[in-house]
DNA sequence: ATTTATTTTAATCCTTTGTTTCAAAATAAT
DNA sequence: ATTATTTTGAAACAAAGGATTAAAATAAAT
């Protein structure tokens, strides 16, 4: 009569592992994370991850391209915004989308804290994750730069330019422990997003268009 | 006759340790680096840490500690500029003087690496590093903004235009694996960093400028 | 209903890791 | 020269962590 065991049978384990992997890897890193402590917070066996991932490094690649994948479902680079769009608007939905990508706070969304961990300490997963998503991506981003700075553009500067754009964002993203601690009223609510990607883009549209109308002053 | 062991004696071990410990820590992280290996790169016995140090969480904390403070000497915020001189000079020394630090390529210069990982994974020693020397360094920064913005600009929008300065440089750490991928001729050299340097005061003061003189433009 | 395949469980193995111990060696002080 | 003090060395400990195994439980197929 007493079967108290609150054992969870409806999602299948191996899904519980992936939420549970994508928290514990997001808060600890791929060395701090404990095949224990993912099994624990999923209610799984300490044989589950071997079961149905083989080991912890695979279970931690499903984690990445997962997280990835649904985030970039989520929040696709141009937000819906029009290819014939202007190509300030193109450039607000680019820097906007990485905004909400890099910092959603949605409940199971640890794709931003992963991808800052696998930068600063690359597994080899990354190398693939370049290919697929980050190539791509930049290729979008130089596109729209061309609108701007010419289409014979020198690639350098078109570089530079992109690496101004991207690293305005994730400065956000990395040094959020930092930025905390300097100004303890800032948030990522979606408003605060907006008023970001609207100050990124306002300042990068100066810079590139500086860049684009000749050198120094 | 045959006293064969080439035993170093002149430097004494906690010297060692620490420059050891730098190298591990950097390339491993707090997490996967492991005694064994600093002793061993150390040419020192396993008892050694905690001999002189305590225990692995206290070297750390010192390997860091002093990173940080030789690489300020090293390369001071101001690099020699003058108090006085015009503030787009104030902000490129700021500027080149952040690329140097955080991309020096010396033997033992493992700062950048370092601050890399404790920003995406803070380990505890970040608090005492952001009192003592990060806030200082970013009202320097604030400072000089307040001389395009005005003195009366308001806090925000300061510290908005400072995270895109610090931004643009820091991308270049933090998503070094990414660009060199996507980059491969790109390096690091001092001419590279002062070339880096140059763009992102450029683009900077194009940037601060439009935020000046009104808003979205 | 019986058999077969799949999934879960508990217990265990084995390696790695941080730390400790304690004696020997080196160094400094008396 | 002798005695303290500091530093090093080899070995071992205890804990933790990733992986494995064989049995049990559950589901699927015949």
């Amino acid at each position: 009569m007493s079967q108290t065991t609150d054992v969870v049978v409806s999602a299948e384990t191996r899904a519980r592992l992936l939420r549970a992997g994508a928290e514990v890897f997001a808060s600890e890193g791929f060395h701090g994370a404990t095949v224990r402590e993912i099994c624990s917070k999923a209610s799984a066996n300490i044989a589950a991850i071997n079961y149905h991932f083989g080991d912890k490094a695979r279970l931690y690649e499903e984690v990445l391209s997962h997280q990835l994948g649904s985030v970039l479902l989520k929040y696709p680079p141009t937000l819906g915004t029009d290819p014939s769009a202007p190509p300030e608007d193109r450039l607000h939905a680019f820097i906007l989308s990485f905004f909400l990508r890099v910092l959603d706070q949605s409940p199971g969304a640890w794709h931003g804290q992963l991808m800052a961990r696998e930068m600063a300490a690359p597994t080899g997963a990354l190398d693939r994750i370049v290919e697929s998503i980050l190539r791509p991506l930049s290729q979008t981003l130089n596109s729209i730069l061309h609108e701007f700075l010419g289409p014979d553009a020198p690639a350098p500067l078109v570089s530079a330019c992109a690496a101004s754009v991207v690293g305005q964002i994730l400065f956000y993203r990395h040094c959020q422990p930092v930025i905390h601690k300097l100004n303890p009223l800032l948030t990522f609510e979606r408003a605060d997003l907006e008023r970001l990607a609207r100050h990124v883009t306002d300042f990068s549209l100066a810079g590139i268009r500086a860049m684009a109308t000749g050198g120094r002053r």
